[in-house]
DNA sequence: TCTGCTATTAAGACTTGGTCATAATACCTA
DNA sequence: TAGGTATTATGACCAAGTCTTAATAGCAGA
């Protein structure tokens, strides 16, 4: 039963390399392991990796739109629970994608994006823009760490909102922010079919 | 002449539709402007774009480096004049990609994250964390404006640092900020080979 | 030893989305 | 009518696959 622990031990590798250099084509992967190209076939048939193009494809596709996301996205962090005019929660998963290679500490304007876009959120108006912000760090925050923002509108007189976010992980305090946002009735010749968004 | 002209303003369409859908094939372009393929492929050849499998291997791999560098990259827009411990510059060329679709207006944490970077950058220490923030948005910044960030420490006890960072497009503020940074000798366990970073 | 099983390799036909070279045709204009 | 550009067609070829069918190698148990 030699040949199929080599198998079995060939098939996990092979999911590290292609995960590694999702570009690699078969010819290059059969020259790897020193097998014929119609084993590696049969080996990404066996374990449903698609094709060197379609991986690229893909890759291309969900990195566009991962730029898109987490670049241009209308909310930094998910909105699980939002009162319009009164409270709301947002968690954001970090990773090690938003913090420094060496540290793995999460950048703060990641922390600071998640805590605005939640206060904006909250302001019931077709647009909204963030005036001012006064925030702490409490402690630096380590990549993989969940981040669950708290805000709460502390008073509203007319169009200007003042909310306070205060974000945790766990039990402990993170961050906290008190953000003046303004809601704005006319697009102020700043867009032409503009709905809601500033911040 | 009118031949000509009908070609040059394809080519300009082809250009725009590419960039818009880089996945598109030959065959579908062929289609989308009632020429056969073969003209198409002229026109890409005369406009030196790659095909379509091409196109999408590159985004991928741009997109791959992107997300990295956007991200995770250290500073958040170019440092053009650094003077440790006293004064800096930073310019942040905004893009569509930092705005919202609706508005184009410049979401605030990329303007933040400058400002924030930037005020880092000024403290000469291994490691420098952000304590507290306090920022002002003047004016919302539209997609493709210039902003340039002047930051000066304006006092430091000990290891505690605080930075004045002021925004403009051209002669027009648009946002200010004063952040706190404290320098930080040791990684006080947050990270094994830490050298610098936070925020 | 023969049979059966898995693993591997091979061979062949077909697909997509092209490149490259060459030739034919269309259209317009001087 | 000749010359030019623009367009289309044709055919050979390629990379990197797909899918099917078949041959071979190596070992294990009856």
């Amino acid at each position: 039963m030699k040949p199929r622990l080599q198998k079995t031990d060939r098939l996990r590798r092979l999911v590290e390399v292609i995960e590694d250099d999702p570009f690699i084509t078969d010819r290059e992967l059969a020259c790897l392991f020193r097998v014929s190209i119609q084993t590696v076939r049969l080996d990404r048939l066996e374990l449903g990796i698609p094709e060197s193009r379609e991986r690229t494809r893909r890759l291309a596709k969900e990195a566009t739109n991962k730029v898109r996301s987490v670049e241009t996205g209308e909310v930094i962090g998910d909105l699980i629970h939002v009162k319009l005019g009164q409270e709301g929660i947002s968690v954001l998963e970090t990773d090690k994608d938003m913090a420094f290679r060496r540290t793995s500490i999460v950048r703060g304007h990641h922390i600071f994006a998640q805590a605005n876009s939640l206060a904006v959120a909250l302001v019931d108006a077709e647009i909204a823009l963030t005036g001012t912000a006064t925030v702490k760090y409490l402690r630096p925050v380590k990549a993989g760490e969940r981040l669950v923002a708290k805000a709460e509108i502390l008073s509203r007189s007319g169009r200007r909102h003042v909310v306070k976010v205060t974000t945790k992980i766990g039990h402990e305090d993170v961050f906290a922010g008190e953000f003046t946002v303004f809601a704005v009735e006319e697009p102020e010749g700043y867009s032409e079919d503009s709905r809601r968004g500033f911040n």
